[in-house]
RNA sequence: GGGGGCUUAGCUCAGCUGGUUCAGAGCAUCUGCCUUACAAGCAGAGGGUCACUGGUUCGAACCCAGUAGCCCCCA
């Protein structure tokens, strides 16, 4: 069959994935092996693939494949994420392009449509990953928001209550007004922005003016936030001020609503920022909410969900919140009050999801107490800090460290109604219970095992808290209570990673009641593969939930990939329009030189920076290989006795030369494995297959054109190129599986996909191949003279190891175009001439030698080592050297010493002999 | 403001506990080749005061201190 010059991916990759999954080589189920298992990072139902998720997932799939191979159960489960925030906003978006609001529409009516879109979209994503090549158990896919695991995490969730881990609580939290929930602190992203600060005039009364006055007649407060100032309740200087020590106890009046307020003293003040005052709004600002505690101030929020100013503000009443920033300014400034502003820089939260301006404000919400948390279960840190869980690279040891070491407890309801609906009862009173149902809620409330409300029963309509529902009142209602009606559920939904914390385990349904079969065999699971930036958000809670619910770690190690980007280090992202669309560059470059080229430049934990020029690499490096194939498959074969004992003997060197190599590499490579260095494993291989088989050892077996090949040396060609197919399939899948059916007719003994992965030799048998120097030498020379390559050259050596060349001679007339090799003859008159470690080789050549260039290169070289002698004497004669330097050192620097030496001689013999 | 990391060839990166012939790789560059597997290729070559300054040491890209620049995380 004649075939083409060309490797075309398009023509293979679908045949052979559907090979696969069609015999079930991607299934598992547990049995006697030894497990390996990783669970995907499961992506966002809503998402498509993007690079991120090209190069996490190739990394997964190596490393699966590779054990699979091994003989491991190989177990990759593949699932997606409900993602609670940026589906339902998804799912609002779209219902608001058909015209339907969702405050007009029901929760059930909502969660219809949020299902629909789930399922008609919710599968693309892995879709994708096949394309790529991903050998997951697509059996076993999951679905975070599926009932099994969404019974778990509401299990989990009364489990902890029960504990006393999990606490209804009022506090300050991170409110999205777009995506109108609160959110936990991981979900706020800080950027740096530049800001107005705004000087704004608060009025003295006239009792303070009677003590104290000044031109303005009133304090100077510096703000970033003037829409606020309607919540202010107090001004604070810091106590050691002495501009401002007179007034402290004083009053001002806030401007636009004139309220009169007290001036108190707090350290917290930095007396260089702004005027040294700070308007307190102890509503908007955790540092003013942590004064408002300590000083016993009221709290205002001027803000509604939307963002907008609210009633209780009493001004600006409806307007949004950055519109009233304006207005207010322009007004106060009219008003003389606000006499100067000034940029400066400073950081802004922002949602992570929706990018909205993130308020702080108070408000009552479902906690989990970390602090608890990890002094109950002290291994969730431990285990980083003494590897048992490994991270790679392990930098991120540290910045794990540092979080648990400041960990604030995790916000975890959610106002959404896409997820798992928080297991609180209410009732009227807002007295709650946490339960199942709401059957086992009403029992829970006939035992009076309630709590009382943290608020008002306005907070469950109405999420504002104001001044007087911080006032807890316990119920003592007792009638009542004892005869319930109308429990109400908890509207709110739970985080996302509250459920994907679970992952791990909940894939294997280890919540579930029944048989724990598959919990007890794969968990925990052995790699993780993830980018950093979920290292808080997903790492760390995997790590919590594992210890906290099946007293075992999820995973062994964590392997944290980079962040792709562009060339000029830009991250992909749609605006900029620098991420290439995956699936077409599948298409393009087929899917194994895509993984190629996202793995060449990515070692664990640096970013990448992606350069189609890689991938192109990726898809080179696959026609080399197909062409490795096309030649050993062109050869024409003759009975080993019809060729010569030298040629036999050439070919069985080669064999022999290039299983040395191999196995070296593949020592290194599962070393490189070890240290998950992918990128450098793959580099060796492809150095291995590009180098040392295509550009030596298959010239070396390379019968000269017309000739046939003698059929053990083809035998052993074969075998060497299924050698090398199978330490590459793990990263290249396709067209090592296409390659290996070639090899075999079609009809291997097993498919690549379950070939056994070469295992680490011990003693490498050593194959002299010094003499290969002289190949790469002659071609220089050639080069260097501008000769032709197809001039046969007679070739005389110098040496005191004959053998150490006789073995190679057929390979050298072949490879360097010798026609003639002769030993320990005299130097000719006219030649070219090199050194090849401290053997001399020469070229008869009469013609046109420039003899002055050559004896320049001899000079030159000579004076080299001159200089290199001096440096090794200077060591050898310091005493101090050879008193501290370890003996094998010394003895390489003798060793240096006495090379360098006869080199020099030789080559002085050579300049008088030319001289003469 | 706190913490972590980085700075080695034009680019992206290796370089383990300091010690082989003046520091390695891939890509890119240059030179010569369409040599019957591959021009998506072959053969060869050039290219680096290892950020800077000082220190420790017989010996420093590597250890220590300081300086400059860059990046990440947290508040």
């Amino acid at each position: 069959m004649e075939l083409d010059k060309h490797y075309s991916p398009q023509l293979v990759e679908d045949k052979w994935y559907s090979y696969w999954m069609d015999n079930g080589f991607f299934d598992s189920t547990p049995d006697e092996r030894e497990p390996y298992t990783i669970v995907i990072p499961p992506p966002n139902v809503t998402g498509v693939l993007h690079m991120g998720h090209m190069l996490n997932n190739t990394i997964q799939d190596v490393l699966i494949r590779k054990a699979r191979m091994e003989g491991k159960n190989a177990c990759w489960v593949p699932g997606t994420d409900h993602a609670s925030i940026a589906t339902e906003a998804k799912v609002v978006k779209m219902l608001a392009e058909k015209g339907i609001k969702k405050l007009d529409i029901t929760r059930e009516e909502f969660l219809g449509h949020a299902w629909d879109w789930k399922n008609k979209y919710g599968g693309i994503i892995l879709d994708q990953l096949k394309k790529l090549g991903a050998s997951c158990d697509w059996k076993r896919t999951r679905f975070t928001m599926e009932e099994d695991l969404s019974n778990a995490v509401i299990d989990v969730f009364i489990k902890l209550y029960k504990d006393g881990l999990i606490y209804r609580g009022t506090k300050m939290v991170n409110w999205d007004p777009a995506g109108k929930t609160t959110l936990s602190d991981e979900e706020v992203i800080f950027k740096e922005s530049q800001s107005n600060l705004y000087y704004v005039t608060y009025k003295f009364t006239d009792h303070t003016k009677e003590t104290f006055n000044n031109e303005l007649g009133g304090l100077q407060v510096a703000t970033t936030r003037p829409e606020t100032i309607m919540g202010d309740v107090a001004i604070c200087v810091n106590p050691n001020d002495e501009r401002y020590k007179s007034l402290i106890g004083k009053t001002v009046i806030v401007p636009v609503v004139n309220r009169v307020v007290k001036i108190i003293a707090d350290d917290y003040i930095d007396i260089e920022f702004g005027t040294g005052c700070l308007k307190v709004t102890p509503a908007h600002d955790e540092n003013d909410y942590k004064i408002g505690e300590k000083h016993n101030l009221e709290i205002i929020d001027v803000l509604d969900d939307d963002g907008r100013i609210h009633e209780r503000a009493g001004a600006y009443v409806g307007m949004d919140r950055f519109a009233c920033r304006k207005q207010i300014v322009k007004d106060l400034e009219e008003q003389g009050i606000i006499t100067k502003s000034e940029q400066i820089k400073n950081t802004v939260g922002h949602s992570e999801r929706t990018d909205a301006v993130i308020e702080k404000k108070i408000s009552t919400q479902w906690f989990v107490n970390m602090q608890e948390y990890l002094k109950r279960f002290p291994q969730v840190l431990s285990a980083v800090m003494n590897d048992e869980i490994k991270f790679h690279p392990v930098k991120f040891k540290n910045v794990y460290k540092h979080w648990l070491d400041n960990i604030k407890d995790w916000n975890i309801s959610r106002q959404l109604w896409w997820g798992q609906r928080i297991p609180a009862w209410y009732d009227e009173k807002g007295n709650y219970v946490v339960a199942k149902t709401e059957a086992e809620a009403q029992k829970l409330f006939r035992d009076n095992a309630f709590k009382a409300p943290m608020s008002d029963n306005s907070n469950l309509i109405e999420r504002h808290v104001n001044r007087d529902t911080l006032n807890v009142q316990h119920s003592t209602d007792e009638e009542h209570i004892s005869n319930p009606v109308n429990l109400i559920q908890d509207a709110d939904v739970l985080d996302t990673w509250f459920s994907s914390w679970l992952w791990p385990m909940s894939v294997f349904d280890g919540f579930k009641e029944g048989d724990k079969n598959d919990l007890n065999y794969y968990y925990p699971t052995n790699d993780l593969v993830t980018g950093p930036d979920i290292i808080f958000f997903w790492v760390a809670r995997m790590i919590m939930a594992g210890y906290a619910f099946n007293g075992q770690k999820p995973f062994s190690n964590v392997y944290f990939t980079g962040i792709v980007r562009d060339k000029l280090r830009r991250k992909m992202s749609k605006s900029l329009g620098n991420s290439p669309e995956p699936m077409d560059l599948i298409a393009k470059f087929g899917a194994d030189g895509v993984r190629m080229g996202m793995l060449l430049s990515s070692p664990a934990g640096n970013d990448i920076l992606y350069d189609e020029s890689n991938v192109e690499q990726g898809r080179n490096f696959c026609n080399k290989i197909w062409n490795a194939y096309r030649l050993i498959a062109g050869f024409q074969t003759v009975a080993d006795d019809k060729v010569s004992e030298a040629v036999l003997a050439s070919n069985k060197l080669a064999d022999d030369w290039f299983e040395m190599k191999y196995q070296t590499a593949v020592n290194d490579i599962l070393e490189q494995f070890k240290d998950y260095k992918l990128s450098e494993a793959l580099m060796t291989i492809y150095k291995l297959i590009w180098d040392d088989f295509c550009s030596w050892y298959l010239e070396m077996v390379k019968p000269v054109y017309g000739q046939p090949i003698n059929e053990s040396a083809l035998t052993q060609a074969k075998n060497n190129l299924e050698k090398v197919l199978t330490l590459l399939h793990p990263f290249m899948p396709f067209i090592t599986e296409e390659l290996y059916h070639e090899l075999y007719d079609g009809k291997p003994m097993q498919p690549m996909i379950l070939h056994a992965y070469p295992t680490a030799k011990g003693n490498v048998s050593q194959v002299d191949d010094k003499a290969l120097q002289i190949i790469s030498e002659i071609r220089n020379i050639r080069n260097s003279k501008g000769l032709s390559p197809k001039m046969a050259f007679e070739l005389i050596i110098k040496t005191e190891q004959e053998n150490s060349y006789k073995i190679w001679e057929t390979t050298i007339a072949k490879l360097a175009n010798i026609s003639e090799i002769n030993y320990n003859i005299s130097k000719p008159e006219k030649c070219l001439s090199s050194l090849i470690g401290t053997d001399e080789i020469f070229i008869p050549f009469a013609e046109a030698i420039d003899e002055v260039a050559e004896m320049k290169k001899m000079q030159e070289e000579l004076t080299y080592l001159e200089g290199f002698l001096k440096s090794v004497d200077a060591k050898l004669n310091n005493d101090r050297f050879v008193a501290n330097a370890k003996p094998d050192v010394i003895e390489k620097e003798k060793q240096k010493r006495a090379d360098a030496l006869e080199k020099m001689e030789k080559l002085k013999k050579s300049l008088t002999q030319n001289n003469n």
